[in-house]
DNA sequence: ACAATACTTCAACTTTTGTTGAAGTATTGA
DNA sequence: TCAATACTTCAACAAAAGTTGAAGTATTGT
């Protein structure tokens, strides 16, 4: 993964609110959610959440579907993988931290 | 890790200039760097650069050791570790996406 | 002591981001 | 067809983040 793809994600999951949102499409699993089931779940107002989807589906980490005059999100896991990924290629630097501390055993190259 | 700090660590690393330190500092390993060093090296002025160390600083991604009247930063890996696990937890949600992506095999749970 | 160095804080400004209500588009059910 | 539903876009504003030059603090070398 490129930076400029880890710092639009970054970007996107900045936010407590789109955090939640993401959480919750993850949570939702395949099925995903349409936008006011999310606006309902999280007691988002439609406008504003409306806004904060956009951005997240910029960023790539959900999909939007139209489902007649619903619109269906979904996580997208594999880049939230690819994310996780380009941190550990980036905080594991000279292969000492991993041994360290244990938690990301077997994601690390070294 | 606690969704608030997980926030702090994503707020942090979505800016390009604060994401090349941080990444600077982990290549830098357990010596860090000193802030003349890190401004002479990304070309950022020092009081640009004071503002974002001070940020990953409070996010508590970089720690900083006055050394006589320099101010060595270093990477908090550990942190950053635990910033993988949080995504983790948060992305492999119904254990279904790790065996897909074949990435983050050993990290997550299920 | 004092000038130089290293860095930070401050103040001012520009830019970006977040929020809301009103209006717009599209689909559906009666 | 027409009103209701689902959601988005727009416009206006409020709040936060980013940038820069000038001034401040602390340490060092002479």
């Amino acid at each position: 993964m490129d930076k400029n793809t880890a710092l639009q994600v970054f970007e996107a999951l900045s936010s407590g609110l789109r955090l939640d949102v993401f959480r919750l499409l993850v949570q939702a699993g395949p099925a995903g959610r349409v936008a006011g089931e999310i606006s309902t779940a999280l007691d988002i107002p439609p406008t504003n959440l409306s806004f904060h989807l956009k951005g997240l589906t910029q960023a790539g980490l959900v999909t939007a579907e139209q489902e007649g005059r619903f619109q269906r999100y979904r996580a997208n896991i594999p880049l939230m993988v690819d994310t996780i990924g380009f941190l550990t290629d980036n905080c594991c630097g000279e292969g000492v931290s991993c041994e360290l501390t244990g938690i990301a055993q077997g994601v690390c190259k070294s």
